[in-house]
DNA sequence: ACTTAAAGTTAAATATATTTTACATGAAGC
DNA sequence: GCTTCATGTAAAATATATTTAACTTTAAGT
């Protein structure tokens, strides 16, 4: 399909949180370890519930945690 | 499960912009009209893919088109 | 009254996100 | 060397988003 042109940042927020592991981020989310990892890693696109949980762990907009480049 | 939290002005936008119809939105975004339906009325979750490009539509930001209230 | 276009609803099928479980790797500390 | 912890990967199962198709309703125009 089409090649997924969501990036993100949250790596550098998780360090930048404390070093903040997937575990935790997961578990504030409310997500599985493995999910923050297909995420971090774009290998797909999050439910925008997951996304706005995600920005909101970091006080952080979703503009500023995932960045979409149009096609 | 949860209720679903998430708010949308994805309506008065489209009316605000020259009252564009349910299917222009949806050719627009590359979905259904019937994805554009369940979102615009809060049936679920879009994907975080499909939130940016509705947002691009409007030439918004994510947050100004979809309202999160944290639990 | 008739027609048309847009919105609303529903059910079944398909695609994708998320979970669960399990195992592998690398770094850090002892 | 051994253990522990965080990260990475993968397969199967489940939940949810999206499509397809069909039908209903409502409002507007003629």
């Amino acid at each position: 399909m089409s090649a997924l042109p969501i990036k993100n940042k949250i790596r550098e927020l998780r360090f930048f949180a404390e070093e903040m592991t997937q575990q935790e981020l997961a578990e504030l989310v409310g997500v599985t370890r493995q999910t923050i990892m297909a995420i971090e890693k774009s290998k797909y696109s999050p439910t925008l519930e997951v996304a706005f949980k995600i920005a909101e762990v970091f006080g952080q907009s979703i503009d500023e945690v995932f960045q979409y480049e149009s096609s």
